[in-house]
DNA sequence: CTGTTAGCGCCTTCAA
DNA sequence: TTGAAGGCGCTAACAG
């Protein structure tokens, strides 16, 4: 592999020279400056990456980190931030968690050391007090709602969701109501289960502890629900489900057991997979592309100093009716 | 930001100590790694990637090129690559190309600069012959069938796809069948193509251009499908699918238009979304992840130079039966 | 067991 | 408009 020492002395310059050209810097002799593009070409040289990002303290890259890939969720927010960032020019890192605190650790370790120009936090296990501990090292943005003044972030109120839906299901006359969420303590989930139990003590409704489903993640756990709903004696009469896939799994198993939706279960889901479209489930949803297309401009503008004071934007999520309510 | 001579001079060492307990190399005195692993500690030290990349001259960074990252099927791939690659230290660069040849060659050229250590290509617009012309600078591992022998590969015939489709529909009656592929004319909707064509031949029946669909992509092409087929003078009694999104799209569009499924039109879908199980949509399907997974392994095979030739692996689907057929 | 030294490949003053 | 020289931060012989 052909460096830049080799171009020089092929073109029987200095490395600075044809350091200029590389760069597009001004203050070159146009002749020269073709005949050392034209070693390049011949040479098929290029840059390497490591020795300028080395030497110039960045890399173009920013790490992405969520729990799941293969979650339309997630893959909807990568896209909002691949398009952001082909258009910037900058390359995205995926990193997986599956939840595991360490395995974000380890990414906010490749910010520490310069791997990394920036990182979007799509879903933190860690929660934002550890986030926070990294800043120092470069921008963090996060598609939740952190109370940290030193992180910007892109996110959707879940406390609001979820009133958003137990409004709707009250005013339609349920009082037998029940919840499906995710991880029992994350953020998002509490704020969820406040909104819940706040709208059910506004009717002077007690909540069921059997009716607040948790570790509802995939279309199994809807089924899974469903089964639950069978064994008790007394049944809600509508559900508020966290995420489309959820509730799926919920609409096509219910059927199968004698449960008609939405006569006599009404389901409201939550965000924007299409299959709440195919299946024509009623959602409260945002776009997700739009949180992934937000974070990034938000990273990217802390990255170029852009804005040094971080910014929250809030999503508002807007419920649609379909035909499981 | 402390550097590795920092270290070495509060600890009174020289820098290649510090290298030394950095890299876990044996010949530390015992005493003077306790203490300049405190001292790392104290100053919240650690490595500079860059540095470290640039004299080691790898990046355990490995790219993967694919036209769509919200895409299930690119999801799960991408899913079975993220295992992999954590299980073996390696971080993934993800490119989305959209299928534009530019965006893919950057890729490329991100191989030869020396940012990646080797590339997974999911899709290529470039074609095989293109790709094999960066071979020498790092492995590229494909998941499309191609000829070359410089990339490995894991695949799937579509060709037998297609003809394993095209057999079941023939042996339950049918004649007038109709295909719907993506990108016109890419190696993989030319074969299967070619096994539709050949099908139809088999049993004398001369293909009808129009019942051939191209450039289908997402639920709203399958709407699309439906909206040409109830145009048709004469239309097909069955479809196969090249993906199950699609197949989704026509599943729920038909019966709104008056068509039946199957009773009117059987469809067959292809790969392994979960959207198929939901609809019970009868498909071709291999596992997607193990797509992924199979070609991490290969790749990474590839770099640790555990073997030297190519290898190919081929996948076979197999149909599954449901409510659509 | 430890330090010195020579790079890895490039960018960027500074002086000419 | 150009080149020399000094890093960027780290690893890895090599010599002690």
């Amino acid at each position: 592999m052909p460096n830049i020492k080799k171009i020089a002395e092929m073109a029987g310059v200095s490395i600075s020279t044809v350091s200029r050209v590389l760069n597009n810097h001004p203050y070159v002799n146009e002749q020269k400056r073709k005949e050392i593009l034209s070693i390049i070409e011949k040479l098929n040289y290029s840059q390497n990456s490591n020795a300028v990002h080395l030497v110039r303290g960045k890399t173009n890259v920013i790490g992405v980190v969520l729990p799941f890939v293969n979650h339309q969720y997630y893959s909807a927010i990568i896209e909002g931030i691949s398009r952001m960032a082909a258009k910037h020019h900058y390359n995205i890192m995926l990193c997986q968690t599956g939840y595991s605190p360490e395995k974000e650790i380890e990414v906010l370790d490749m910010l520490k050391m310069k791997k990394l120009d920036g990182v979007i936090i799509c879903s933190t296990i860690n929660g934002w007090q550890e986030l926070e501990k990294y800043v120092k090292f470069g921008p963090i943005v996060t598609c939740e709602d952190t109370v940290s003044s030193y992180m910007s972030s892109v996110y959707i109120d879940h406390y609001k969701t979820f009133a958003l839906g137990m409004e709707y299901l009250i005013e339609h006359g349920h009082r037998r109501i029940g919840y499906c969420v995710g991880r029992k303590n994350s953020i998002n989930s509490l704020n969820r289960k406040q909104a819940y139990l706040d709208a059910l003590s506004s009717i002077q409704v007690m909540p069921k502890e059997e009716w607040g489903f948790v570790d509802c993640f995939t279309v199994e756990d809807g089924t899974r629900v469903v089964q639950s709903l069978l064994q008790m004696k007394e049944r809600p009469t509508a559900l508020l489900v966290s995420c489309n896939h959820i509730a799926a799994g919920i609409v096509k198993a219910a059927p199968k057991s004698g449960l008609s939706i939405p006569g006599d279960l009404t389901i409201i889901g939550c965000d924007d997979q299409q299959i709440a479209e195919i299946l024509e489930i009623t959602t409260i949803a945002h776009s997700s592309v739009d949180v992934g297309a937000g974070a990034f401009t938000l990273l990217h503008d802390h990255i170029t100093k852009k804005n040094k004071e971080t910014k929250k934007i809030e999503l508002f999520p807007k419920l649609t009716k379909r035909l499981t309510t």
